[in-house]
DNA sequence: CGATGAAGCGGAATGTGTTCCGGTTAAACA
DNA sequence: TGTTTAACCGGAACACATTCCGCTTCATCG
């Protein structure tokens, strides 16, 4: 299963939740004592312009970058209106987020059902250590997007992604040192990874990834004993 | 010593360079060999505006609350045009930077040249561990403040008071562990306490600064063994 | 004291993210 | 196939940060 972001802020319905790539929306609707799941699909008109807002959105990234990914911009390339954007993607963040989107659940799956060590079948500290190097990894591939996902609105990161990280972050600390508090050491191994942190030392002071890393490691590696 | 924010981006020109709390200027003139220090003082209507925003500022942020804190609304109430504003402060970040400057200048002393285990004169671990308590502190003090200065955008204002902040911690774990990478663990020492991340965590989860601090001592103590 | 120019000032104009709402249409159902 | 309705669409309107530029004022210096 694959965590999605859920609501954003206090502004976005319920539109998006639990959206899937193909549009499909899942909603649990309760039914005496048991939940049934109801698959309610995309209109297709509605789906069309997804497809349409995306193809675009990407071609202005590519073209010029993410700085000049403007909603207006967007929208009158994909040939729709600006509110179209707004019922899909909620805001400026939840479209950077859905440009990400395809590689985040890739990444996802592959640590929580992939093989090790990443996946399930290696140590935990050899686990955590593999997920902190592949989310760094990852955070610099899709950096800029990233930055803007996480700008935009200052809580959006925290909304889905992350969640599943610290999740999983904190499931492994946890069977590292259980009488710890996993989940605050959760936050503070993820922290340093911080899109605009790493932004900042990567393109700015000229670090490495690989320094980051390695700092990460050392901190990991006080905890374990 | 007290480290104040450095030029903002691109387009913040030279009028804040230096700058202190009185308004004052300081600048570097090179003559001949020498360098020679003049200070020229900030002109009185200049002064008076100043004073006349920060007031309204503050006023309004205690009111308001942060969100409420608009550019048009702090230059009506300061009876002066919104170009003045941004010809002393910059941007909107820069306006909730100085609001927070007083304290911040306090705090930066404290750890500096002020008594032990905050100040030197203790032992480095102790410092250290005194040092990011008093930093989850002080965050927590002006919580909102904090995350609009961070947010407006990432590293622009922050940036100053953080390089005092990572300076002085790299230089502690330089003491502790000479061989490890300083300054990318001063980093991810810092990270957990970015101001978005606590808010969310404190406000939004219910978990108490102490969790956090203590997260932090525990990641610190694993490096110091 | 009066000229001079640099610094400061105000507010209209601009750009862009976000909301709103009347009209449209896809999909379900009789 | 006709009816119904919830979802969707578009773009005008809005809010707000930021920029621009012509005018004013302070401080200096002859």
């Amino acid at each position: 299963m694959v965590v999605k972001r859920g609501d954003h802020d206090t502004k976005v319905d319920t539109a998006n939740r639990g959206e899937t790539d193909a549009g499909v929306e899942v909603v649990n609707r309760g039914v005496g004592d048991a939940e049934v799941e109801v698959v309610k699909r995309e209109r297709t008109d509605a789906a069309r312009n997804r497809a349409k807002i995306l193809a675009a959105a990407e071609a202005i990234v590519a073209d010029r970058g993410v700085g000049g990914l403007s909603m207006a911009d967007v929208a009158a390339a994909a040939g729709v209106g600006v509110g179209t954007l707004y019922r899909r993607f909620g805001d400026r963040s939840g479209l950077a987020y859905a440009l990400i989107d395809r590689r985040e659940r890739e990444f996802q799956s592959a640590f929580i059902e992939g093989p090790p060590p990443l996946g399930p079948g290696a140590e935990p500290a050899a686990r955590a250590r593999a997920f902190l190097d592949a989310l760094a990894d990852r955070m610099v591939e899709q950096l800029d997007l990233l930055v803007m996902a996480e700008t935009a609105g200052p809580f959006a990161r925290f909304g889905g992604a992350y969640d599943a990280y610290h999740g999983h972050l904190a499931m492994l600390v946890a069977q590292l040192r259980p009488e710890a508090d996993s989940a605050c050491l959760a936050d503070a191994l993820l922290a340093p990874l911080a899109a605009p942190l790493l932004a900042h030392r990567i393109r700015e002071c000229g670090v490495g990834v690989e320094r980051v890393k390695a700092a990460l490691g050392d901190l990991l590696g006080g905890l374990t004993r």
